[in-house]
DNA sequence: ACTTTAAAACCGACCATTCGGTATTTATAC
DNA sequence: GTATAAATACCGAATGGTCGGTTTTAAAGT
């Protein structure tokens, strides 16, 4: 019962912080939607500040930090195909979620980015990284691509890996604000192909 | 003095929200920062909501509503070089913003986005329209462009014109989470520049 | 196996502080 | 003197958190 109570609150913490600003979720927020009290709340979590940044270590990282090495290094195109298939895995995990079925309002990735940011510095510096990250990746694929003669083209890996990496941000904030999910696959693999038929030999 | 005031509350305002969100900016982090009382500020607005909906109207607005049609019909280069043009006199235009030379703190212009969007769905439905509009500007000057021979791809005008605003987005983004501001345009031009070398003949 | 004790889980009223806003007074401009 | 602008003390509600109490579960004792 200990665990399910622990991990069901951070659950509908985690939501409710994807929907509006830390500031904007009150603890009446997710006492209420949790069912639970105020009590149990705090038998678990010292503070408000605690379950955030618990959610943050937990479920923003699962979305935030990818393992570009189980990506496919074969080429540009089955790296990217990985990619979206990751972020399949990432929408249907985040539509399993109990207490997202019961809400309409739109899950807002960069708005729990921003939150975290803005918290930790520690985070910060730690989601920086991760964007460091990804950039390396991108870029060596492209590497990749190029001495494979997949592709063929006179600008900079990093530029390319500029064009890819933004594409995939501009796109999902897009998403969001047109409160759009499941499309977003379809369209996440049209853009990439989009860029991906620009580029190829 | 009226005026003054009245418009430097509303710029302090405006600041403010560009850095937190609205919840997490307080009635007295915007009197403090405004050098005023709290009697002076409601005899201004009416309230805290007010105050945000007039920056929404007034300064974020100016920022999101763009007017492609002052933009180079031309070709296609001229029209995104007018845009990151248009996007130097904003970058100038906050820089020059009294309050913000003296925080540190990064402006986010997502973040009001999102707090406009969540706070008004009259807000959302325009900001929608806008997003059409831009689309539909890009879908233009790229259908032109293909029609002069300036560029050559079998890809839709719709799918080229995503990835240019996607790629402005994102980029628009990576700059607030890197907190930079000068760079941004130079980088701006730059990413349009590598989607145009992939497209023209 | 049952009983007793202890610990964990949970509750909800209450607390101190903060919040957005109000009422009244004072200051300034004309 | 009047109207506008501004200040300050105060208000009631909301906020994150505390605390004493109750219920449930686990462990120890017989």
């Amino acid at each position: 019962m200990a665990t399910d109570s622990r991990e069901y609150i951070l659950e509908t913490a985690f939501v409710l912080f994807m929907q509006r600003s830390f500031k904007a979720v009150t603890m009446n927020d997710i006492v209420k939607s949790s069912g639970m009290s105020k009590g149990a709340f705090y038998h678990y979590f010292k503070s408000k500040e605690e379950v955030f940044q618990e959610v943050v270590n937990t479920y923003f990282m699962k979305l935030t930090d990818i393992d570009y090495a189980k990506c496919s290094h074969e080429s540009l195109k089955s790296f990217y195909s990985d990619l979206v298939s990751n972020l399949q895995n990432q929408t249907g995990f985040l539509q399993q979620l109990r207490k997202a079925k019961e809400s309409g309002e739109a899950f807002n990735y960069f708005q729990l980015l921003f939150d975290a940011m803005y918290l930790s510095p520690v985070l910060k510096t730690r989601i920086l990284e991760m964007q460091t990250k990804e950039m390396k990746a991108w870029t060596e694929i492209i590497g990749i691509a190029k001495k494979k003669g997949e592709i063929k083209t006179d600008l900079a890996d990093k530029d390319i890996a500029k064009l890819f990496i933004y594409v995939n941000d501009g796109a999902g904030m897009n998403n969001i604000l047109r409160n759009r999910v499941g499309g977003a696959i379809r369209d996440m693999m049209a853009l990439y192909g989009s860029l991906y038929e620009l580029l190829k030999v």
